[in-house]
DNA sequence: CCCATTAAAGACATGGGCGTCTTTAATCAT
DNA sequence: ATGATTAAAGACGCCCATGTCTTTAATGGG
């Protein structure tokens, strides 16, 4: 697996949220586990953290829930991993030595690299916001893929 | 982690094996594990499905060991990736959905499928003997890098 | 003020990757 | 033949990602 599976429930957590945005309104967590079809408490464990790192806002109580800041719609990918992968994530050698390291490379550093280059810089580059607004129309339908 | 420790194990066992081909003597598991500083019981059970699968070849008893056989050297390194790290393995979705599924694409389909795609080429196409080939002088140094 | 609602926090369970050890079976040197 | 050597096979334990449930705390409606 290239990504753990929270990263795909936080992305597709924060992507939910970001779309309510139109309506102004709060979405809750049951709303969210519910519609992306996603375990209901782990989703909270995952959004809590999504939270503290300042990616959403939210506020308990009745009409409470989560909804996007300044910072949401400017969120890296990279930002996400981070949360869900790890801080080593991006350094780890393919072989799992200690850390990747171009000037003491493992026999298979230089087939690796551009593909791995290819798919942090993607990481980097793409935004929530830039993900939103390239697939609007019927991508609800392949967040909440099941 | 992109790819299993397994992988990494594995590759480097069979790396190994390979180099010794030159004095044409057969080495056992414990001169693997050693040299490469990796944890020997797990790295028996690593072995066992890479002979299984056919990638090396092995006999037991005094003077016995693992030894490379016509198919090695053309292995390529998807093979070995299916061993480790599963069958499904270059058909999941980045977002852990199902299956990756280009005619119903997920959020992050179209930007991660280069980078994505990239990776798998070179795993489909480099082959034992070319890694060999490519390293050859002080990488024994790190492959045995603990 | 009180209560329903909602996220936050923390305790507990499960499964698979990883690691260790023991037993079995094959092979060869003697 | 016998015994040492070596891989194969199987049993067992650990840790962490994943998943579930309960308790706490904040918020707003009544
Ligand atoms: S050193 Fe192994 S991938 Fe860079
Ligand atoms: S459908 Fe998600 S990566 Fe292809």
């Amino acid at each position: 697996m290239i990504l753990s599976k929270s990263f795909g429930y936080a992305l597709r957590g924060i992507l939910y949220v970001s779309l309510m945005q139109e309506e102004k309104r709060k979405v809750s967590l049951d709303e969210i586990a519910g519609q992306l079809k996603v375990p209901r408490y782990f989703l909270a464990k995952i959004m809590k953290e999504v939270v503290k790192a300042g990616v959403l806002s939210a506020t308990r109580g009745q009409q409470g829930g989560f909804f996007i800041n300044s910072n949401t719609l400017n969120t890296s990918l990279t930002t996400i991993i981070r949360l869900t992968d790890g801080e080593e994530y991006f350094n780890i050698c393919m072989l799992s030595l200690q850390k990747c390291n171009p000037s003491n490379p493992c026999p298979l550093h230089s087939k690796f690299e551009p593909g791995r280059q290819e798919l942090f810089e993607v990481c980097h580059n793409t935004t929530i916001g830039m993900v939103i607004k390239n697939n609007k129309p019927e991508f609800i339908k392949s967040i909440s893929f099941h």
